[in-house]
DNA sequence: ACCTGAACACCGTTCAAGT
DNA sequence: ACCTGAACACCGTTCAAGT
């Protein structure tokens, strides 16, 4: 749906672009494509956007910025012992918003510049961290440590059935042919969830890996 | 360097695949250049490879199966406590063969297929940590905290500055202004880091997340 | 069975020309 | 200043034709 009255700026591109890959992938956003959103040629877009790879930068930026949106609206103050609760809510915010736009991870690892949205939302966390007793030199570490769970996304190479699919008898037994301790793990882990839901819930995969994270940033931060 | 002697197969297909990544960066991998650097048209190609994307699926088993090469020759017999040991040193391991093919994990974030090297390499870890003392339930989400940092890397998407590039005086002061706590970790830990050498080096980076997740997990094992 | 040349349908991007 | 149409240099991929 081109909306064509209203002249063209950065912002209404960029915003422009987030419905397209919102709607029908990142795949689908082309410049050409992304004029037709415009309405105007693909060729129009140049003047308010450098090239595609300052597009996705752009794009990125709009999608943190909702993300910073969003947690700053919950923010409570720090100190000492709660800050693991704070950090939590943050990034489990984080994570909310992400779910709504998901092809947004995987833009977001393509890009080297560093993005301000990305700064502010890393600027404050630290700061949580450091009114929550961390000393700068771990928050350094810590950073690293989270990488981009910081921001409530982990990309995920492996992929052992798609978490609703349980796998069936013959499948698990081809497997194991090959791969016995897989195989060993999957009937297992597939036998206790049961076969109504699906046995691996990303949602809860995410916040497991993120609470040993936490927990041992904690622990840490208490002996040195 | 076209070797167009010997006859084209999958295997020398993908070989020289690498060899184009690993000398000219993943950009460089075209169906055209690939054809040159193996003394055939592109066209070629698709008798060996149904399309791209299943050329870059096997590049991606080529990369794994040198790291489960590696890995397999380093191995000891696990029981117990010793499971940390162990599991540090085949990601490690892994760690090393991909710092000889920086693209390799970005192609790997992009494969949604199951690939039979990832999990072999995988199969070992299960049965690794089974030895050491996990429960299957714990493994299954011992292998979602790793994540990628199984394999041996992260995607690390916050760059403060390039690790050797320490920001001058101006820098800091400009960052101050917009990223307040930032800017005050980054006054920190720079200087403790002294100027010689870069203060933020990410093979350390690496290691301080990964033990963090172990030290985590260990404890886990032993409650749970 | 394996390889090829020409062609097709797409990209991002340039450039000179319009208003 | 902003927008456009035509064109360029690339992609991955198809297809009919060769051996």
């Amino acid at each position: 749906m081109a909306e064509s009255r209203v002249s063209l700026s950065r912002e209404r591109v960029l915003r422009a672009a987030v419905e397209i890959a919102d709607g029908n992938g990142i795949g689908a956003l082309t410049m050409r494509r992304l004029g037709e959103q415009v309405g105007a040629e693909a060729m129009s877009l140049y003047h308010h956007v450098a090239n595609k790879e300052d597009l996705l930068d752009g794009v990125v930026e709009i999608v943190v910025r909702e993300i910073n949106d969003a947690v700053d609206a919950i923010d409570l103050p720090v100190t000492g012992a709660d800050w693991k609760k704070a950090a939590r809510q943050r990034i489990l915010t984080a994570r909310e918003v992400l779910l709504r736009h998901p092809w947004a991870p995987g833009v977001m690892e393509t890009r080297t510049n560093p993005n301000p949205e990305v700064l502010r939302y890393h600027d404050a966390l630290v700061g949580l961290l450091h009114a929550g007793g961390f000393s700068y030199d771990l928050i350094h570490h810590a950073l690293h440590a989270l990488g981009s769970r910081a921001l409530g996304f982990t990309q995920e190479l492996f992929d052992p059935g798609d978490g609703s699919a349980t796998p069936t008898q013959a499948e698990l037994e081809q497997l194991a042919g090959h791969f016995p301790h897989l195989a060993g793990m999957l009937r297992e882990v597939t036998h206790d969830a049961g076969t109504t839901l699906g046995w691996c819930d990303d949602q809860t995969e995410f916040e497991f890996g993120l609470d040993v994270i936490l927990d041992g940033l904690d622990r840490l931060r208490t002996t040195r």
